[in-house]
DNA sequence: ATTAAAATTTAAGTATCCTTAAATTTATAT
DNA sequence: ATATAAATTTAAGGATACTTAAATTTTAAT
């Protein structure tokens, strides 16, 4: 089994399980832009592949097998991303879409001999943990969604979502980074949106933009 | 148009071209290890799209358009090869492979950064020239191939052939780098190999061998 | 508990890229 | 020049991953 196209499934798959989603046909069709019919017949063929198990109608989990698999595109994935920004230069918002064609293309070999380089990272550049070769997962420090924090609190961003270039461009363009501390100055009842402090800027996000910001409070 | 199996056609047509070999069904399915009736399938796709000037039993060749696309690949290969053996440390046996997929999987910024890090290469690992971003093709010295070397004459590697991981493998062991001085101590009618000394070793390499190898003579 | 809405699956069909086998055209040898 | 071999194309068909539309099942609201 080496396909794009199977690859896909399984990552997103395991992404959600990982992020206690419930895993249904909708989600995986909406993650992946592809009708839920489509996604059925997937379904259908990794359960008779052994990769997850699948009834009609019922939630989808990843079998041991189809872990095992996801956790290799994962790493990759991950190990692409911080390659690609750390080594070769690229910002925060190009890394996914580029390592997400990447991690189809690549050899257990290669990404071993950049996982040496990178002298073994335990997360990527949005804070996602990198899946070890024997498919364990680095645990993540504890963390508080920047919409939750109260006023005059503060902490390091610790995670963000991956899931959208613009989102990301914008909070480099903000010289949001990981690691870099916000303080919560305000929050306006009005539109959700806070008044945070970054160095020695204040600027005003949305509660939406918060909500896909992770903190490690003091 | 971005597709694994075409961009697999238009460069091996391209490097056909490059070496002078009428392109014609039968050699792109032996390279591509594909069926001739597949083949011929694809070629009225690729003339359909203007990529390809094709009329059936005839020799087969790249439009500007179709050359343009393909020296796009052929670039991403070839900078994707020296940046793997370079900067990543993978050996001469592997890199062909590796590049071989990652060079349907590259956007062409990442390509001009990684060309950037590597200051501006015109020859790939194994001294095949690098297409510029506008086509254009650094000039090869001239070479002779080492089987017809005469006894007693030497010069250097200036470029091997990449078909073959076993045999890129050989040279690597054997000690023979681009670079390389190679004297030609003897030659056998017997069975065309070469009596050769590379550094302070003589060894006998098969005419088959010698065949695959390119000399900057003295 | 019933019903409407939402989610999911089934059915039918499409495009792509491949296959083998047969037919046709071209190249080669004498 | 012609027969034979080799190359190429055509024909028919298969697997894969998708689509839309219709049917079915589950969920959620009252």
């Amino acid at each position: 089994m080496k396909n794009i196209s199977t690859e896909n499934y399984l990552s997103e798959i395991y992404k959600l399980e990982q992020s206690k989603i419930k895993v249904k046909t909708n989600i995986i069709a909406k993650k992946l832009d592809i009708s839920n019919a489509a996604v059925t017949d997937i379904l259908k063929k990794l359960s008779s592949n052994g990769l997850i198990l699948y009834e009609r109608y019922k939630n989808i989990q990843l079998t041991k097998k189809g872990k095992d698999y996801a956790s290799v595109i994962v790493r990759r994935h991950r190990i692409w991303e911080i390659f690609l920004n750390q080594i070769v230069g690229l910002p925060w918002d190009k890394v996914h879409d580029e390592a997400h064609r990447l991690e189809h293309s690549s050899s257990d070999e290669l990404i071993d001999r950049i996982e040496e380089m990178l002298n073994y990272p335990e997360f990527d550049p949005h804070g996602d943990p990198i899946p070890a070769k024997d498919g364990s997962i680095p645990k993540l420090k504890e963390s508080t969604n920047l919409s939750k924090v109260k006023i005059g609190e503060w902490g390091k961003v610790i995670r963000v979502n991956d899931y959208d270039n613009e989102f990301l461009n914008y909070l480099s363009r903000i010289g949001l980074k990981l690691g870099k501390k916000i303080t919560v100055k305000d929050k306006l009842n009005f539109d959700n949106s806070l008044l945070i402090k970054i160095g020695d800027k204040q600027i005003n996000i949305s509660g939406k933009l918060a909500s896909n910001i992770f903190i490690d409070l003091n």
